[in-house]
Parts: C-alpha cells; structure tokens; sequence
DNA sequence: TGTACATCAGTGAACGCGCGTTCACTGATGTAC
DNA sequence: TGTACATCAGTGAACGCGCGTTCACTGATGTAC
C-alpha cells in the first residue's frame, strides 16, 4: 500500500481535482447570497469561496446565467420540500392547513430573500433555456394545487379550478412576504407587525373568502 | 433688443446651461428603465440620455443612490395620482370601489416593470436617507388605509384596523402583479391568465373575506 | 447703462475597480493493450 | 502488472468593458456698485 505516503500537504487540502465543483458552486454561491446579498453575486466571488480559480466555474456552467438558475432551482428544490412535508400530515381543517403552509412560505422568503431575488427576478423570463428549473417551478405549482384541492376534498374551499385559486392563494401569501421582505410598508409600522399574526390574517381572509 | 442675434446655432440646441437638468435626469432614468430595464440604469447612461456629460449629474444628486430615490418618488407619485383619482370617485359599493383600485394597481405594475423594480427593492431599506422617498410611500399608504375606511364606512367591510386590512389588501394585488410581472407562473398557464379577470377573482375573495 | 466679480452648472480627462469571458497551458485520472 | 495515451478538470494571464467618482477647468449668469 504505497499510497498514502505520496500524498503532499498541498494534495491533501488542496486536491487538483475538487470531486464535486458543480455542487460547490452552487453552495457558494447560495452563501454569498445569504452572507453578503445578490450584488455580491459574481462568477469570480463564487469561484474565490469555492477555493478556485475564477476561469474554473466554466468547466461546469456554460456561463453566469446557468449558475444563476442552478441557485434559483436549489430555492425551488427547498420550496418543493416544504410543501411536501406540510402535504405529509393529514390535516382535517383546511384552514390549518393553509396556515401551516402560509407561514412555512411567508418565513421561507424572509429566511432567504437574497436567494428568493434570484428565484423570482426576471431571469425567469428564458424558462425555456433552463429545464431543470422549469420543471422545479412546475413541481412546486402542482404542489400547490394538490394542496388547494385536498382543502376542498375535505369542504375548506369551495369547488373550482384549482389552478385558479392556487395562484390567488400564492399571490396573497407572495405579496405579503414581498412587500415584508423590501421594507415597504411604512417605517412607522414595519418594526410593529408581528409577521405571523398577519400571515393568519390574510390566509384567514383567503380562506373566509373561498368557503362554502 | 440685443438677445436673439447673440445666440449661435450650437447654443440654440444645446445651452450650456440646462435649465431643469435635475429632472431632466430623472425623466431619463424612467425612459431608459422602461426601453433597457433596471440592469441598463447607470448614472453614465442617465447622463448619456439627457445629453450632458456624465459628470453632470453630481451637481444635482450626491451619488447614483440619490437618483435612484428621485425615480422611486416619482413612482409612489403615480401611484398616489392613481389612487387619489380612484378616491375621487363617489362609489356606493365597495366591492366595485375596490376592484377599479385594484385592477390599477396591477396594471401600474405590469406596465412598469422596471420602474417599479426600483421602488420596491432594497434600496428603500434606507428610507431615512431620502425624506422625499419616505413622504411618498407614507402618503400612498395614507391613501390606502382612506380606501379601506371608506369601504368600511358603506358597509363593504366589516370594522377593523385599517392598517391591517389594507396591508393585506396590498399584499393580494401586489403578490399577483409581482408573480405576474416575473413570468413566475407556470409557463403553460402564464398566457393564458386573463389579468383582469384574475385581478378580479382576488379581489373577491378579498372582499368576501372582510364582509360582514 | 456699464463693469467687476462671485457663483455655480456643466466639461472632459483621469482614477481604480471588478466584472465576464477566452485561451493556451498543466496536471490528474482512467482505460486499452 | 505495467505502460501509452486520450480525456478533461482546473490554472493563471490576458482581453475589453463600463462603471462610479474625483478634479481642475471653463463658461454662463446675475448681482452690486
């Protein structure tokens, strides 16, 4: 066994082939996202925390935009999760159920909101160019209406186009931790609101406005 | 009478002096936000557009920030034309008074994009640093919270704090013109909402939420 | 009415910076024989 | 088991670019006398 004494300091911390760049990437640069926020996004930023050389990202991303939506589709992955593990438990109250998944989306966004930039801010627009991320978003959606139609399997929600009142029930929930999230609403009330008490509040409205 | 005869042909078309160039330069940074997006407004190119060398425009703003907050005004501004305009109007029913206000909002949004981008991201975070920014965001939400009285007052709503009846009537309209805006619905469905017919799906279940 | 002067809006050259991307290369890996 | 070679991940120098900001300046304006 002559192997491990060939093995120089440098080699062991610094091997010259990383193993997974692709995923060290993508960590990387979700982290710049939290640590420092979307303009300190960069190709070069990413690759220095990854312990890289900066040309080395483009043996694994055609260009900066793929790893943009690598991290958007990361986002969607951990979204996706979310509605999952809220979908596992039986709940026999839809309005619960839609509180449980209110607030769960509501802290998602103001936990990440730098990650959440790059999921929702226009590089969307070339969806097409990125199936991967095409099919997270689509997923996450489907969730979305399996949830909305399960409220009204069990007599939560009036019957109608699931697609229909999950995107109203997304825009309510979106809306709110948007304009939370930008400090939009005025100084004077920002720091009074209790995020989750108004989460209630307007999935309670959703819901009083959709009941049988 | 010896004025005309002094002036030269350059000095016709471009004075040393501006006269406006403060907003001349704002008018600018809505035009290009509107023709190149939010990633093309760059104090060169604002100074560009107006016509004036790209040093200029630090005789009227102290750095790109100050110019960003002068366009973000000028937006709340538009907004708050739009919802004194809708106030302006003697509705006897609030479901009718809300969803006129409503649809108007989402339109504002889809039809500036990117002016809109300016306003609400980020940059607001330091609304201390820009009176004028804060005096206009807190006068359109005045302005909502008004609505959301009056609707009250006609017997639309049921009694509550206008504040947070209004926050949540701003988080519904503004969840679905973001999501709209940023293509974030699935691709299959995205054109194929009928945005006023979706504006209005909201604002009914808004309304119903909130009546007596 | 004319002149001197202070004010300040706009100029243009220059600064340092970090970006995305390309390119010829080097070094590690694994496979065919 | 050993050797030759193809593959390809990662390197480091270099490119052109446009940015925000500064600075000494120039030229127009208006006011005091």
């Amino acid at each position: 066994m002559e192997d491990e004494p060939q093995i120089t300091v440098q080699d062991h911390s610094k091997p010259y082939h990383h193993g997974d760049l692709w995923r060290a990437l993508v960590q990387a640069g979700i982290e710049i996202l939290h640590e420092e926020g979307v303009h300190a996004l960069t190709l070069r930023a990413v690759a220095r925390r990854a312990g890289v050389s900066h040309a080395a990202p483009y043996r694994h991303f055609a260009d900066k935009d793929e790893l943009l939506s690598a991290i958007a589709e990361d986002g969607y992955q951990r979204l996706i999760a979310g509605l999952e593990d809220v979908l596992s438990h039986d709940y026999d109250d839809a309005g619960t159920l839609l509180q449980v998944a209110g607030r769960r989306y509501v802290h998602f966004i103001l936990d990440n909101p730098d990650h959440v930039r790059v999921m929702f801010s226009g590089l969307l627009g070339d969806y097409e160019k990125y199936p991967g991320l095409e099919n997270a978003a689509n997923q996450a959606f489907a969730l979305l209406m399996e949830m909305i139609a399960r409220c009204q399997r069990i007599g939560g929600l009036i019957p109608g186009d699931p697609a229909q009142q999950g995107l109203a029930a997304w825009s309510m929930v979106h809306g709110l931790a948007s304009l939370l999230m930008e400090n939009c609403f005025p100084p004077s009330m920002q720091d009074h609101i209790d995020v989750d008490q108004m989460t209630d509040f307007c999935v309670a409205i959703f819901c009083r406005g959709l009941q049988i």
